[in-house]
DNA sequence: CAGGTTTTGACAGGTTTTGATTGAAAAGGC
DNA sequence: GCCTTTTCAATCAAAACCTGTCAAAACCTG
């Protein structure tokens, strides 16, 4: 392999994960670790990286900038993301939405050859350079601070697709549907509900019972819903009532 | 094979995956390291891509990539780039195409009220939390590495659209018209034209008299073109003839 | 076809990169 | 505190790579 390649996917991998491991970086690229020592060393020279004991950390601008990596309940929203991917075979097309969990999702999603399409600028930043990963971007009027693709545009470029599974998640759930905080975003999410062949939709047990502003679709509209364990024994049969397959994460 | 059909598959094969060693080409090709090895210089040369040890990067318009981080032309785009920023106005559209020149551009347009259309990752990144831009972003199929968004789905976007100004960059000029150095590219780009009242490109003087891969236009069809200073009289003419209005930045 | 030009492949000599090694420095356990 | 483990910087020989050169081959051109 060549050196400066290199060294750019060594500053990619960086920037993805934010620390890496001198060792796991030997180990991955099949050089040496005094190779990586001096890669590592003029990444940070030219001030790209920082060097740290047993690897380096990324010191520039992020590039997923957005709040993400603080939010709260991020193992919680983990452990559903991993649940949610393990079940996404190779070679399927996929609708991933916008949301902190569908990000988590995108994340637990690389290395998988897949087409991937979305409307949310943090998992295109963090998919568009994976080599296996075909990635669509749905357009549209760019929601500040979400960074999601929203508007007439976006449903036009959705009202002529079909893709095997469509990934969301919720603001809340109550017996009579989903729902979520903003009109626009509603509007576009029930374009993508008939786009799939098959809703997943990612919940929290703390959004049950809950309703928010604009109401996005019956419980019957979903396919199958991830949760965490918490969630009673009335809800689960509401659910299977409504024909929803629920999937428990474990702990 | 001919040498001009060796060179120019070469630099498509570079282009196509970013770095490619010298001992792949030679086996790909047939022909001898010392062969390939003038070839690279050559392209070199001419500025398409970088010679690195062991092989060759591309050096086009590259954004997430390390190379953009030691190209030296820097400067010179930047210049150009708030050149083409202080001629837009408050309350403007916009469309900007992708590329190293149009990102500086939007850089330099950051704190203006302006609708801003793009099909590039990286401007939308730059813009997307800009309390005074609305941003319209032109979905598709996302290119790796440059992340600029092709293919049919940007194609049908571009097709209903409106803009006041068209910023773009070009690979090359001659007296034909302007190159890039892709097809899909040049595809998108004519959609752009078309959708645009005015077309204003942002051109150093190294891609005069060097053409590129892929055919995108006449001259005619520029409304406005920013270069730097070093532009001969014969082109200076050139350009008026077919209409372009020509600024050129100070030093 | 002869004479001249360009392109090609091979090779020698010099430079850069690499991986292994070694001793020193930092971190962690007890 | 003291010892073990991990990481680091420095060094060096080997490997990979580059530059420049040269003669042979391919290709113009008249």
């Amino acid at each position: 392999m060549l050196v400066d390649q290199r060294r750019d996917e060594i500053l990619q991998l960086i920037e993805q994960q934010g620390f890496v491991s001198l060792h796991e970086l030997a180990e991955r690229f099949g050089a040496s670790e005094s190779t990586v020592r001096r890669d590592l060393e003029y990444l940070d020279d030219i001030g790209q990286i920082r060097r740290t004991r047993g690897g380096a950390a990324y010191t520039g601008d992020h590039i997923t900038s957005f709040e993400e990596r603080h939010t709260t309940a991020l193992p919680q929203k983990q452990r559903i993301a991993k649940a949610i991917a393990q079940e996404i075979l190779p070679g399927q097309t996929v609708l991933l939405d916008g949301g902190t969990t569908t990000l988590e999702v995108a994340r637990c999603l690389i290395g998988k050859p897949l087409q991937v399409v979305t409307n949310s600028l943090p998992i295109a930043n963090l998919l568009v350079n994976q080599p296996n990963i075909e990635l669509i971007f749905i357009g549209g009027y760019l929601y500040p601070r979400t960074g999601v693709a929203l508007g007439s545009l976006a449903a036009a470029a959705l009202s002529g697709m079909q893709v095997e599974r469509l990934i969301m998640s919720t603001g809340g759930i109550t017996e009579r549907g989903l729902y979520n905080s903003n009109t626009l975003l509603v509007d576009c999410e029930r374009q993508m509900i008939d786009a799939a062949q098959e809703v997943w939709v990612a919940a929290d047990s703390q959004k049950f019972g809950r309703s928010a502003l604009a109401y996005l679709c019956p419980l019957s509209a979903v396919t199958r819903m991830f949760v965490d364990c918490d969630l009673s024994e009335n809800w689960r049969t509401t659910l299977a009532d409504a024909g929803v397959t629920v999937s428990v994460t474990e702990h």
